[in-house]
DNA sequence: CTCATATGTGAGAACGTTCTCGTTATGCAC
DNA sequence: GTGCATAACGAGAACGTTCTCACATATGAG
């Protein structure tokens, strides 16, 4: 019953068993399965038919061990579940797969900790490349390290401080500022932001807000994409001559869609409430039509409302919610890509693609 | 600037260069680091003295080869982008983190061919074992070949005809029994089902029909899920006394939202259309989604509906999704520990794990 | 025929660990 | 002291491949 039929594997069988059985060296054997070096007909038949008859199953343990390379990527995603790192995921795996590699995959749950935990267990497998989600664009010296060491390393979605990789991302703050500027165009004057801007110590909302307002010069690079997208949303609002009101930005604090719904009622009960809302991300959007459905207002009658990150309810929701889709697939395609060509060693200066996001107009905004 | 900060790997330093500079043999160097044999405390400080000035770290890849574990899991999905295996993953990812695992994921799209090369390459990179969906639950010669080589192995949510090992599913005819029951007894007599119901020769609608409706016996096991959904639609009409009319059954053909939005309008512009509509999975729930607000139709004053698998936006939607949700982390996670029991070399007979699911009510069934 | 080049083959080292085994140190009872 | 277990350590094999090298044979040019 047990592989006893042609082709199916007895047990473990080595190249030296398929060479012993073919009657020829381990060194031929290895050169007619591995593909390398010259071999004959006559003798690459025998092996071919022995390591059929064997079941012989490469060990590519074996195989990286001696040439340095595992042919599998690493990659440290902040939540698999997670629709934006799901596509992302999924556009990696397409070109992994395509080249033939692999794909070992982690959570960090946004916690700098898990990160490290991640690409030290990444590294210690020995993986060509990773591709990473940073937790923290400021200390991150693990990834530092990594780039030591010479395992190559490229980030999405957000960048580190003074770590000059490849790096693909959204282009956040045009794409907010496109956005915000499309709610001001149908008239809308007092707009609504919620967004998570976790603080990592990088001086709080009011100092940032007083600086951007200002139009100060600000290290954009290094942002986090929430506060990219704040930053979008403020120069809309100098462009357009718009003043910026602070009670209108809603800080979730934490990437959950229960801190953004927990946000939002405060705001739809205050004297001067808003005529349009604009959510900063896939999470935050979730969170604020939570708290719309349970406050019973209409959209766009009673508000209108652009998300960013384009998730699968918003066609067909009723009205379809127009929002700024960020090609999560292409990201993550573009990583990969950007990842082989440094795994096979090709030396350009570090690069930053910076990827277009669209607005699918649908019909959550209301003309005032 | 590179490396120059203590605890920085330098290069490579292997166990070889940490027992040089610390004055000993490989052996007890190995020792102390791999945590195995005796050591003093002495030469235990030396040796990680050295290997923290030298940045050391293992190389699993060396360990794996001659222990015979790699510690990381092999997972072929059907799309990590669907939030069913998105959170089955997230659950299978959790449980390997806690216990040290990594987790080499691929996607087979459902499709054979690519679940043969997945399965493949994951058993060439010596995965201590796999957890697959399997695309076919007939001829699956690849699975069977995994466990001659012993090779433990899970399959999730489908099972495979004549291979015995451990399986986690939905308890799919139960969870659709009980929501179409339901829906009966809210007074509906005319009930749709959309589902994918792909037919691999396993003789088609028409004969499951027939037997499904007369009540024979059928090996319900190795059905696909979307037929044990269609099942338990079948044996809550059987219960309740009610006919079955095949002209309810809508299906979609292939596992895809475009499927079942094509396949829906047809029945609603039918002479006697159904007052409810029952779907069989995320996707196809999805897909009708879709086309009932493409035809304008109210939930549930023109159409009540229940779906299968709980999705973000159900709960949020106006009116909420009365839903089946199934319990797609725990799902992953006891995958996950199943698997792991069997690699510490527990030896059960094959179990089948089939987890209760939840009818979540909201609002959109109406009562006739 | 001779030399050069290309093709084919095998023995054995190498990759970086763990494991086996033999040897030496240490401790303790008598 | 002796005896004897146990603790501590090192030399070298092993894991399953690829790589290096030396060598054998074939092919073609002159």
């Amino acid at each position: 019953m047990r592989g006893n039929f042609p082709g199916a594997p007895k047990s473990k069988a080595t190249i030296a068993d398929v060479a012993r059985t073919a009657g020829v060296s381990t060194a031929t054997a290895g050169r007619v399965l591995g593909g390398y070096g010259y071999t004959s007909e006559k003798k690459r038949e025998q092996v071919l038919k022995a390591a059929q008859d064997l079941g012989y199953r490469p060990n590519s343990l074996a195989r990286s061990l001696i040439t340095g390379k595992t042919r599998t990527l690493g990659v440290v995603a902040g939540d698999i579940q997670n629709p934006f790192y799901a596509s992302v995921l999924r556009g990696i795996s397409n070109v992994a797969e395509a080249n033939g590699f692999g794909l070992l995959i982690t959570n960090s749950d946004e916690t700098q900790l898990k990160e490290v935990h991640s690409v030290e267990l990444l590294a210690q497998k020995q993986v060509d490349g990773l591709i990473v989600t940073p937790s923290d664009t400021r200390k991150a010296r693990h990834l530092h390290n990594l780039r030591t060491v010479g395992v190559p390393l490229v980030l999405i979605d957000r960048a580190v401080a003074g770590l000059m990789v490849d790096r693909v991302a959204t282009d956040n703050i045009a794409a907010a500022e496109h956005a915000v500027r499309q709610l001001i165009a149908a008239g809308h004057r007092r707009i609504a932001i919620v967004a998570e801007l976790v603080d990592e110590g990088s001086g709080g909302l009011d100092t940032f807000l007083a600086r951007a307002v200002a139009g100060d010069p600000i290290e954009t690079d290094t942002l986090y994409p929430s506060w990219q997208r704040l930053l979008g949303y403020i120069r809309a609002h100098r462009i357009e001559g718009l003043p910026v009101d602070q009670r209108l930005i809603l800080q979730a604090g934490s990437y959950s869609a229960l801190a953004a719904q927990a946000v939002v009622p405060r705001l739809m009960i205050a004297s001067d409430p808003p005529t349009a809302l604009f959510t900063t991300d896939g999470t935050m959007s979730e969170g604020a039509m939570r708290a719309l459905t349970e406050l019973k207002l209409s959209i766009p009658q009673d508000l209108s409302i652009i998300c960013f990150d384009d998730l699968d309810w918003m066609s067909f929701h009723r009205p379809g919610i127009t929002t700024v889709a960020q090609p999560r697939l292409a990201m993550g395609e573009a990583a990969a890509r950007m990842l082989l060509e440094r795994i096979r060693g090709e030396d350009y200066p570090p690069r930053t693609v910076l990827m277009p996001a669209e607005l699918i107009e649908r019909g959550s905004v209301a003309r005032l």
